[in-house]
DNA sequence: CGGTTTTGACCCGCGC
DNA sequence: GCGCGGGTCAAAACCG
């Protein structure tokens, strides 16, 4: 059972909507503003659909890998249900990590894309961000052989739902975001990165102590991701048995619930917070 | 053999 | 207009 991998979903950031800078918190991202950082989060952030090019809804994932990446090659990162297929890979200026560009290879039609970047200040730390929406249904719809956990009703939906649903209550974050970012400077030190953490409500009726899901279809994704990863050793001083209370656990997955999160990120971070959780401090 | 990864070239937006 | 940098393309290599 590969089930050494450990990440964990990590600060919200701001989709950079040009080039490598990230805006800081406007009306169409959202927000929660948590100084118990402890909690992992995922952030999601979306920005508006527009004849330019650049403007293009996103939603970025900062995830915190976990300590056996490196290591074991099938077993980096967190992925979500689809499958990617990589179309390019270009070094960032002022990163010293390459950033990855994948396509969903799930769907020949489907024109969701995401971007996979180590943080530049923190390498164990992957920005994730997912651009457009899946046009087809959620390719995990796992048998229940060898299959961790199936995708709920609504989590076959695409990442639609975010860019379009999530908007008012995004903007209620806001305020407190900014706020928030005032006073914890840490998080927003380097440069305009904007970690945010973001509620995502996790329905109860998850299945915890399933096999990893991760495991399922996307060791392949895990195996991307870590070659984007393995050009430089991480550290890993998070582990696993660092659990936290199964209170806070429920506590944070009701606040997901405030955000209409793409099925495949629930899924994904359910699965993550099941899991466990790694308190993860933006340096 | 089909799908994926790699990687250099190309395209395009943006700032100067 | 030019250069820079991010994003995409596409051919070759790779892999199961």
């Amino acid at each position: 059972m590969g089930f050494g991998f450990r990440f964990d979903i990590g600060y919200i950031k701001l989709a950079d909507i040009g080039k490598d800078k990230y805006i800081p918190m406007d009306s169409n991202t959202s927000a929660s503003p948590q100084p118990d950082s402890e909690a992992s989060s995922v952030l999601k952030s979306e920005t508006q659909t527009s004849k330019k090019r650049k403007m293009v809804e996103k939603t970025v994932v900062a995830v915190k890998i976990g300590e056996n990446i490196g290591k074991l090659k099938n077993e980096g990162l967190p992925s979500d249900f689809w499958s990617w297929r990589k179309y390019g890979q270009k070094p960032i200026k002022g990163s010293p990590y390459p950033r990855g560009y994948y396509k969903c290879s799930t769907s020949k039609g489907c024109s969701a894309k995401k971007q996979v970047e180590r943080c530049r200040t923190d390498a164990s730390m992957v920005i994730i961000t997912y651009t457009s929406t899946h046009n087809h249904p959620c390719p995990t719809t796992i048998t229940t052989t060898n299959s961790p956990q199936q995708p709920k009703e609504s989590e076959s939906e695409t990442t639609q739902d975010v860019s379009t649903t999530s908007k008012e209550e995004d903007q209620e974050h806001i305020e407190e975001e900014q706020k928030d970012n005032k006073l914890s400077d840490e998080g927003t030190k380097e440069e305009n990165f904007h970690y945010l953490q973001s509620p995502i409500r996790c329905s109860q009726d998850i299945i915890i102590e399933q096999e990893d899901p991760f495991k399922l279809n996307t060791e392949k994704n895990y195996d991307r991701i870590d070659l984007l990863l393995e050009e430089e050793p991480i550290c890993y001083a998070q582990l696993k048995h660092l659990s936290a209370s199964k209170n806070e656990e429920l506590d944070f997955f009701d606040e997901l619930e405030e955000l209409p999160m793409s099925s495949s990120f629930l899924h994904f971070t359910r699965s993550i917070f099941s899991d466990e959780r790694i308190p993860v401090a933006p340096s």
